[in-house]
RNA sequence: GCACCGGUGGCGAAGUGGCUAACGCGCUGGUCUGCAAAACCAGUAUUCGCGGGUUCAAUUCCCGCCCGGUGCUCCA
């Protein structure tokens, strides 16, 4: 597959340089709050790409951190009274409850940074050997810039006029350059540290990803992922501490995902417009959505959320859902004569022909767009066939085998969503946060599926004696509490909106 | 300020130097239905931010302007 490379500003081959298992690093979060929805955008787009790797057959070898110290976590620590690893354990949690939610497939290892400390720790004693990293008298450990020439090489930036000592207040008890950053912070009194034989401290943020990067997929690997936001300075510190240690590549491949604005707006506490994936569930809005519309939008592009883009979503997963449903279960006709012509043909052209489409799109540097188009032109020739009576069971092969293959990157025609709503609700409830969730969201939560069946059998009898009246109030009742009803030739079917 | 990305129908968006500018949602009309829903059919941008230029031909390439976003600081 073809994919962006933030090094190069190429759209370039992307596979395993071992011929093997393709090695990649993606950051992962700092689990001192609850994930918010452009948070989620990036590990879903990672996940769309890990997917359609595995789609193709390439064995993935991928690795998350987990940031479980930092000075944000230290912070709210003290200030929760808890020690760091009390703190950080319910927002770890919480994490990975929200990526299962979305469907995200868990990464093959994941790396604790405090878990992994030795390996940061002995990173810097290799740049401290060549002089790279240096201490300064307030026992913080730096790395030199000015000894990394190719510095800026990722985010494109110049900083070929850095050399040392080159600010102007430089200090003694200070970095020698302005542009030096962390790799080892001395505590502040009573702050959490770990003591090493560089002194007692805790790892900057850098060096976390360059250690664990390299001690999970050694020291030169195919692929690094992240927010656009981490390129600089984040990434470019990683490349520094790495080859400056290592003297060889350290990622080959960079991929960014693009910011998303929410109402056209950045998204943040002040503009009112953040969000995190709890506060949408409460607000009655479903997981499958809310990963159909982060992953729709391909990753090079800024993603403007809306809500009415998610409801537009939710009704396209739906129809997805109700498409494959109709497919299964519908007693189709036998074809009346030994293989295939005409029509019937037709239909598995078409289906091959999506799946080639989705294939070509997903390659193509992950245009996920043109992907599921490919999908929904299948789908509708195929609904338009079958009205006319021209879909047999013969087709139903080839046409599942689409569906089966959008879905193994696209995730959303299980349905799941109920039950994570349910399960949000319960955790709203046991925060003391059960008031953010809406009224229609509340109001399923105690209607059972036994209690809806009931009501959906007194319809039926109302309906054979022709109180349409009677009918029609037990659904527009079910209605509001989010309840839909289809009648079919094969009876009811009923969905939770 | 410097650097980078984008501006396509009511909304989200794909795409291309020249074929009817994808797809999803919405809206209008129709088929079906007791009525709905689902599904299908038809319609829904003479036009791709604005102004110039290159070209036989530009939404697509170049220049300028306007608008939005991002990075330069913690941030997915």
């Amino acid at each position: 597959m073809r994919l962006y490379n933030t090094l190069t500003a190429r759209v370039e081959e992307l596979a395993p340089s071992d011929g093997r298992a393709l090695r990649m690093y993606a950051c992962g979060p700092t689990v001192y709050d609850y994930g918010h929805i452009g948070n989620f955008r990036t590990f879903l787009q990672v996940d769309v790409l890990r997917r359609f790797l595995r789609l193709r057959g390439t064995e993935v070898r991928h690795v998350m951190n987990v940031t479980d110290v930092d000075d944000k976590i230290i912070r709210n620590a003290a200030q929760a009274g808890l020690p760091i690893g009390d703190y950080t354990r319910k927002f770890e949690e919480a994490f990975f409850q929200d990526l299962d939610a979305l469907q995200v497939e868990h990464p093959e290892i994941v790396a604790r940074a405090t878990a992994n400390i030795p390996a940061m720790v002995s990173l810097i004693h290799r740049l401290a050997e060549q002089d790279i990293a240096y201490r300064t008298d307030d026992g913080s450990w730096y790395f030199r810039i000015a000894r990394f020439p190719e510095y800026g090489k990722l985010s494109k930036k110049d900083f070929t006029g850095i050399t040392d000592g080159a600010r102007v207040d430089v200090d003694e008890y200070e970095k020698d350059s302005a542009r030096d950053f962390a790799l080892w912070k001395a505590p502040r009194p009573g702050e959490h540290h770990w003591v090493t034989d560089l002194g007692p401290g805790r790892p900057g943020w850098h060096i976390e990803c360059s250690a664990m990067a390299m001690e999970f997929l050694g020291d030169s690997f195919d692929l690094h992922a992240g927010g656009e936001d981490l390129m600089f300075p984040h990434h470019e510190n990683e490349i520094a501490q790495s080859e400056s240690a290592t003297h060889r590549p350290f990622a080959r491949h960079w991929f960014h995902v693009r910011f998303l604005l929410v109402e056209n707006r950045k998204m943040s506490k002040s503009e009112g417009n953040f969000f995190t994936l709890r506060d949408l569930l409460l607000r009655g809005y479903k997981p499958s959505a809310i990963r159909m519309l982060l992953i729709s939008v391909p990753y090079r592009q800024q993603l403007n959320f809306t809500f009415e883009g998610l409801a537009a979503e939710t009704v396209a997963v739906e129809r997805l859902r109700t498409f494959r449903e109709r497919i299964e279960t519908t007693k189709w006709p036998q074809s009346s004569s030994h293989g295939m012509i005409g029509i019937e043909s037709e239909i598995d052209e078409a289906a091959r022909t999506a799946v080639e489409k989705f294939h070509a799109a997903l390659a193509n540097d992950l245009n996920t767009a043109e992907a599921r188009a490919a999908i929904f032109d299948m789908v509708r020739f195929v609904n338009a066939q079958a009205d006319a009576g021209k879909f047999f069971e013969a087709n139903k092969p080839a046409v599942l085998d689409a569906l089966c293959q959008f879905d193994r990157v696209f995730a959303v025609l299980d349905d799941h969503d109920a039950e994570w709503t349910r399960f949000t609700l319960d955790w709203a409830e046991r925060e003391g946060r059960l008031d953010q969730a809406t009224p229609e969201v509340l109001a399923t939560r105690d209607l059972s599926d036994e209690q809806i069946e009931a009501l959906i059998d007194d319809r039926k009898k109302a309906k054979l004696r022709r109180d349409f009246a009677r009918a029609d109030a037990i659904r527009n009742d079910l209605a509001v509490k989010g309840i839909l009803l289809e009648d079919s030739k094969d009876g009811v079917r009923w969905k939770r909106r």
